[in-house]
DNA sequence: CTGTTAGCGCTTTCAA
DNA sequence: TTGAAAGCGCTAACAG
């Protein structure tokens, strides 16, 4: 049995299809009687409008597309309740992406997007210059960026003080005796990785400590696919499957830890190495906080209950989120709006930092 | 400047509107010539087929909806990557809902899926009867329930044996020693929660053990809202905000272990109150697993990393999206599908568990 | 206060 | 090998 259309609701209640229309949206004065015949055909027949036939005619489809990288990070995961519940509350929906920190599948997702019509996008791109997205800019679509930001697509960027974070970050570090300390970030097509790389090295500079490459760790999508030493690395891979950027960094991290000149602290600017990093610890018999001090971007529910309890750079996840979605529903209701400034991250110390061991020769 | 149609490219190209669709669809033989012709005029004029036209006509959105309770939580967030991955290699989009276990706020995701057409469902109902749910299926929107059921609803399950995952975790802390355990659930009206309360209870009786009514903790929601102690309690929700069930649970649990007969063990059926169980703990200034053992729901990630590193009941929860994923998808397809058994459990041996204290009465 | 009608952009017979 | 034309279910002039 095919579902009743307004022209089935019309029949039954008496009326024109244009009353049906407007009792449905009250777009326009029925009186009480004809509005209530409607309401019961709608109710006899189980008529629930077709947004799709509506969307075709007023062009708007009430949905908004989120393109994230990764639905199992906490990060994303949090901004993505924050997008969901200013999107419900103006009932819109979410037709959500991952791409994996991947250009190409970043680029599929963005065609079905588009092809589906959505209203707009919140993006957290992966950083490629994208001629997917940028079409979609050009076709009008309003876009707003989260989080980072993708080359010559001119979209507002709700995001963080990410060199701030970082050089707060290392000050701390410095602050507590650290003199060699490393780096360790994702990808640097990532803006936030290249903004948190520059806050650490201001940091260095400012208190004359040398600005060592070696002291730079970078995940990068050369060292994807079959990694020596793969399958050790891989039993550190989680109920969740796989994580590439943690297996990466994994293997060049252990590297540093086992050189002759290993550093007392690590920054690790992105948390989706964060547990790569404990791991490698382990693997390498190094004791956190008391043979190397850890810090790294972004907090979660649980950074509490490790062990140790991680100090970290704090950022409002949740409002990036809420502040994307209203920005973006501003844009799609044609209301002015900007950018908000980058909003700033707050150090919250735990126990994974303490000061340098003593180097006893 | 509005986005070129089928019909833009069909004048562009100088043939019929049909032959457009044709190609594009590669639905009938269209001559080398011809289809170059149409091939170049898209090119010229960036066109994109609508999707929305499309689908009006075919009756196919290629959407699936996602209802799940909570994005947050790592449990949904892998198995929603199981769902992802399964969908977009079959060119299927996933609009994605949050319940927060409110059955008012499943049904406004529900309705909103339902006007936006979608092919098809996968759900993690919230366990209270729903009409909405029920009218989606009685329309004949294909449905796969994940992780848990709900009442009156007639539509495979993709979930685990969770009976039997609960009564090898309480054998397990029986073998250990302990007599007293503790039961803490999520709303009974998830199904997976009584399961899990079954097994508990059945592994108890057949130790001969007392299955103590005061044993068990309830996380209710009629424990929602303002709670007594409201303050201390917030400061342990995290950076992402709310977390309900987390609260209530948080009161109770206290309760129980200042009583004089507190147990010497704690199985946590839903992971959303493992968090909360950590922190009532601390709280209470009670060692784990010296004081009490614990033992817990779902596997994850950062598991191995927590202090101390847990105990779980693991399920395959990457495999249970996949799994109903292509369920969902044979059915909208129309090919012949059926409930997977369920899935069996994995008890992960870590080190929250471990014989219970010595009593020096 | 309500009805008629022309599309929205596409797929799909039916004809040629 | 291709075109013409009839809708899909709805909204929004325009008429009355």
């Amino acid at each position: 049995m095919t579902r009743a259309s307004s022209k089935d609701v019309a029949r039954q209640a008496g009326v024109s299809i244009a009353t049906v229309s407007h009792v449905i949206n009250k777009t326009r004065f029925v009186s009480d009687e004809t509005r209530q015949k409607v309401l019961d055909a709608i109710d006899a027949l189980g008529y629930r409008p077709n947004a799709v036939a509506r969307s075709l005619v007023t062009r708007s489809t009430r949905k908004i597309g989120l393109v994230i990288a990764e639905i199992t990070n906490p990060f994303f995961t949090v901004a993505a309740r924050g997008v969901e519940e200013e999107a419900i509350n103006h009932q819109y929906n979410i037709v959500l992406c991952n791409t994996d920190e991947d250009p190409e599948r970043e680029g599929e997702s963005l065609k079905l997007l588009a092809a589906q019509q959505i209203d707009g996008l919140i993006i957290a791109p992966t950083g490629v210059r994208s001629p997917d997205l940028l079409a979609l800019a050009e076709s009008g679509v309003p876009i707003v960026q989260i989080d980072r930001s993708s080359p010559d697509l001119l979209a507002p960027l709700v995001g963080v003080n990410n060199e701030e974070g970082a050089y707060q970050a290392i000050r701390y570090l410095i602050g507590l005796g650290h003199r060699r300390i490393a780096c360790l970030i994702n990808f640097d097509v990532i803006s936030t990785q290249r903004e948190r790389l520059r806050g650490w090295e201001r940091a260095l500079r400012e208190a004359n400590l040398p600005v060592d490459d070696a002291l730079i760790v970078r995940a990068d999508p050369r060292f994807y696919g079959v990694l020596p030493g793969e399958a050790g690395a891989l039993s550190l891979v989680g109920p969740s499957g796989q994580r590439q950027g943690m297996r990466s960094a994994y293997q060049l991290l252990q590297d540093l830890l086992k050189s002759p000149e290993r550093p007392s602290a690590i920054f690790v600017a992105s948390n989706q190495l964060t547990l790569g990093t404990l791991y490698a610890f382990r693997a390498c018999g190094i004791r956190c906080p008391e043979d190397i001090s850890l810090i790294s971007f972004d907090d979660h529910d649980w950074a509490p209950l490790f062990n140790p309890p991680l100090t970290v750079v704090c950022q409002p996840t949740y409002q990036l989120g809420q502040i994307a979605a209203r920005l973006l529903l501003q844009m799609i209701n044609g209301e002015p709006a900007e950018a908000p400034p980058p909003l700033s991250v707050e150090l919250v110390t735990r126990a994974s930092c303490s000061a340098p061991p003593v180097i006893v020769s």
